[in-house]
RNA sequence: GGAGAGAUGGCUGAGUGGUUGAAAGCACCGGUCUUGAAAACCGGCAAAGGGGCAACUCUUUCCUGGGUUCGAAUCCCAGUCUCUCCGCCA
């Protein structure tokens, strides 16, 4: 949600700063709506002060004067609600502001990258997909998932199951004893106004499973990352500034229709209706956001790097960052098989646009109530680290090396193959 | 699912029709005292929005939405949420 003080002081900078995000929303109409809004205001509180006078007075000659007042009250509300419901369906649809140092652009070819890490093996042999993989080692099977539910859900067995386990612990482990993060385990359904406040609705409607209820209770969705209900601890509280930084991590399924994206990576589990990730999101005074960003972002590269999986970071340019974000890193993965980095980690900063829609505030220093910064990061996505995992470090026969990291996560098992160990 | 209780400022918590934006306490900020700190004492301290260069000023807000009244935190209606007890259940 954006400041509509700076949008009326600030409409032109605020306008062309917007033209370079995937803007659909009409905006040209704002500063108007806001006048009209305004002058009503105006009117109304006028007239509230002449009846809060008679009021005051008790004088019986006026009260018929105060019934007549409060009748244009009424009409003059009606008409300024009207306006402001306008004026915020507008305004909650508009995507954050860029931060200056991201690059302009209109989709991920503008996209550019920052660092390339590790080492991509070269083998001898052609390398597998994992889903490929998977099947031979009858660990993975889409084919049971397509039976028992549908397209885009995936078994996990076995060996790669634990391995999938394997992969959240160890990142948990390292978000919480090395990184700072408190680790949270929390609901995977969010209320509408939860999902309003990262910015999920109301624009991203589709994208969501709803939970069919009785009509009478509140909506509720399933959680497409965690960064939805992480964030939202802080929505409608006061933070008090010797709290923050609050950092939260958690390893939760997540829930996406991927509407929009049919016939896109059908094949294996690179997109899925549900996935495991592995989330932070810290909560800072909005000055320190950008440093925070690099913080969280070196969070999630070092987990690649204690996998020794090759990976590049890039940042994301205006028009393919995510609607609440101001500044996004993207981390990729090396993937073999397709001979291509593949996203694994998303780190955004959204400054005060979700604390916005949240009301969530801590006291600065002088003591005034101000927006509290909000990121999100994946740290990482364990899907795809899986992936990742099963392609980076299959040898030729098809069987798969645990990295070493991972190793005391599997009851020090080294290799993933048909022949159970 | 059945029965009951409740929702007030950052927090706790008074308040049942007329300067109540709201007592008191805690927290917080400033000051006195102190070598420093603590304690004690004194003072300040809600938010959002509108107008004004500003000092300032106006409006709204005691869960939400309607209603009664000249006037509502307080009365009426509807709804939401929370808590307690019982039942059922992972």
């Amino acid at each position: 949600m954006h400041d509509l003080k700076y949008i009326r002081e600030n409409f032109e900078i605020f306008k062309n700063k917007i033209s370079n995000r995937n803007n659909n929303s009409n905006i040209d109409n704002l500063l108007d709506l806001d006048k009209k809004n305004r002058n009503l205001i105006q009117e109304k509180e006028l007239l509230e002060k002449k009846k809060k006078d008679i009021s005051k007075s008790k004088d019986e000659k006026m009260f018929e004067k105060s019934k007549e007042i409060s009748s244009k009250i009424k009409d003059l509300s009606e008409e300024q609600n009207n306006i402001k419901l306008k004026l915020n369906s507008i305004l909650s649809s508009i995507p954050n502001l860029p931060h200056s140092d991201v690059p302009d652009g209109k989709d991920e070819n503008s996209n550019k990258v920052i660092e390339t890490k590790g080492e991509i093996k070269s083998k001898n042999f052609i390398e597998k997909s994992h889903y490929e993989l998977g099947e031979k080692l009858n660990m993975l099977d889409f084919d049971l998932a397509t039976k028992t539910t549908g397209s885009r859900f995936v078994f996990v067995k076995d060996k790669l199951a634990m391995l999938e386990r394997a992969i959240s612990n160890f990142m948990l482990d390292i978000h919480t004893l090395e990184n700072g993060y408190k680790e949270i385990s929390p609901p995977l359904m969010a209320s509408e106004n939860t999902m309003y406040g990262t910015g999920q609705l109301p624009k991203f409607e589709n994208d969501q499973f709803e939970i069919k209820l009785e009509s009478k209770e509140e909506r509720k969705f399933l959680i497409p990352t965690a960064e939805v209900i992480l964030t939202n601890i802080v929505k409608n509280k006061i933070v008090k500034s010797n709290e923050l930084p609050l950092r939260f991590v958690a390893s939760t399924p997540c829930f996406r229709k991927e509407a929009g994206s049919y016939g896109k990576d059908t094949k294996g589990m690179i997109r899925q209706h549900q996935f495991y990730k592995v989330e932070l999101v810290s909560i800072v005074e909005n000055s320190k956001c950008l440093d925070e960003l690099e913080r969280m972002t070196n969070c999630a590269t070092m987990i690649l790097d204690k996998l020794e999986l090759p990976y590049r970071k890039i940042i994301l340019c205006t028009g393919d960052m995510g609607f609440s974000a101001e500044k996004t890193y993207d981390i990729e993965v090396w993937l073999p098989s397709e001979k291509r980095y593949r996203e694994i980690s998303s780190c955004s900063s959204c400054g005060t646009f979700q604390a916005r829609r949240m009301n969530s505030r801590y006291k600065n220093e002088k003591n005034e109530n101000v927006f509290t910064g909000t990121l999100n990061g994946s740290g990482l996505a364990v899907g795809r680290t899986l992936i990742a995992i099963m392609e980076n470090y299959q040898q030729q026969d098809g069987s798969i090396i645990v990295p070493n990291a991972l190793r005391p996560y599997m009851n020090n098992l080294d290799k993933i193959s048909t022949i159970s160990s």
